[in-house]
DNA sequence: TATTGTTATACTCTATAACTATA
DNA sequence: TATAGTTATAGAGTATAACAATA
């Protein structure tokens, strides 16, 4: 510690204030997992919002962009351009939509389908590696009350 | 719904798969706690990084752009321009290191230290309002095991 | 030789304005 | 008139390389 009446200096930083707030602790626990979860799937080539809005059209065929933007908070001219690069990796197509000529539907091409098969599998693994210090029921708690915070 | 050998649309998008994921629900909560969080905070005329950071000097003096940098994960050129700005905001003031020459240690000024009583109980009585759905008891049980993931 | 702070710069991500075609 | 998709572009945030002063 730093004498009375000096210029004090920090040997360890308190950080007891900052840990007080749930912000900051989702915030860090978030960053610690997603991560991983872009080590993991850098071997997929696919950056975290890649692999949402690939899991989004994989379980809901014929989603429209606009969609999926109100879902992942993300504006639309950003999406065009990613859907662009999903498209020119062969992973995703757009189709006319159905009833609105103005919508297009997104669907995965086979080549889409089977890499986000082995891609969530090696999400749920790598969700079981980050929380492993977590009991199953606390896993459980812990999702039922993030849930009750944004919903 | 669509009807079979039609091509697909999609009314009420699915999520369940993502909600699964420990990651997607703290992120989605981070992102709703520090959203009302920087709405909070314009009034003060601060971002979610410029309040950490001052929190961060404001209970441990002295401290240096090295430690912040590490502790926030925030690389060092980086810090350099937004402490340039809190101290031209008069906030924070750099002195020189007592015992290491290359360093400067980061000070409050009174400006910036009222300031941050101000704006930390703004944070409490948010933390409140954005948990409030939780109870006091499910708010510590959140916050220990977010703790334990990144910790 | 390694570290702290710094400058300059590149890159990515996010946001805004405006256009087109369909509703 | 409003909405879905798109283009172009501006701005914020983040990352890399290189340098001076000090350890």
């Amino acid at each position: 510690m730093a004498a009375k009446d000096e210029t004090p200096y920090v040997e360890t930083v308190d950080t007891s204030y900052l840990e007080t707030l749930v912000g900051y602790n989702a915030r860090r626990a978030a960053l610690f997992v997603i991560g991983n979860f872009m080590e993991r799937m850098a071997v997929f080539d696919l950056r975290t919002v890649d692999f949402s809005v690939l899991s989004l059209i994989h379980h809901n065929a014929g989603i429209t962009s606009r969609q999926l933007c109100s879902h992942l908070n993300i504006l639309a001219p950003n999406m065009v351009v990613m859907l662009n690069g999903l498209e020119r990796k062969k992973l995703v197509e757009r189709r006319p939509h159905p009833l609105d000529g103005r919508a297009t539907g997104l669907h995965l091409t086979a080549k889409g389908q089977s890499l986000m098969v082995e891609a969530e599998a090696a999400a749920y693994q790598l969700e079981m590696d980050s929380t492993s210090r977590l009991t199953t029921t606390e896993r459980n708690t812990l999702v039922r009350l993030l849930k009750k915070i944004y919903k």
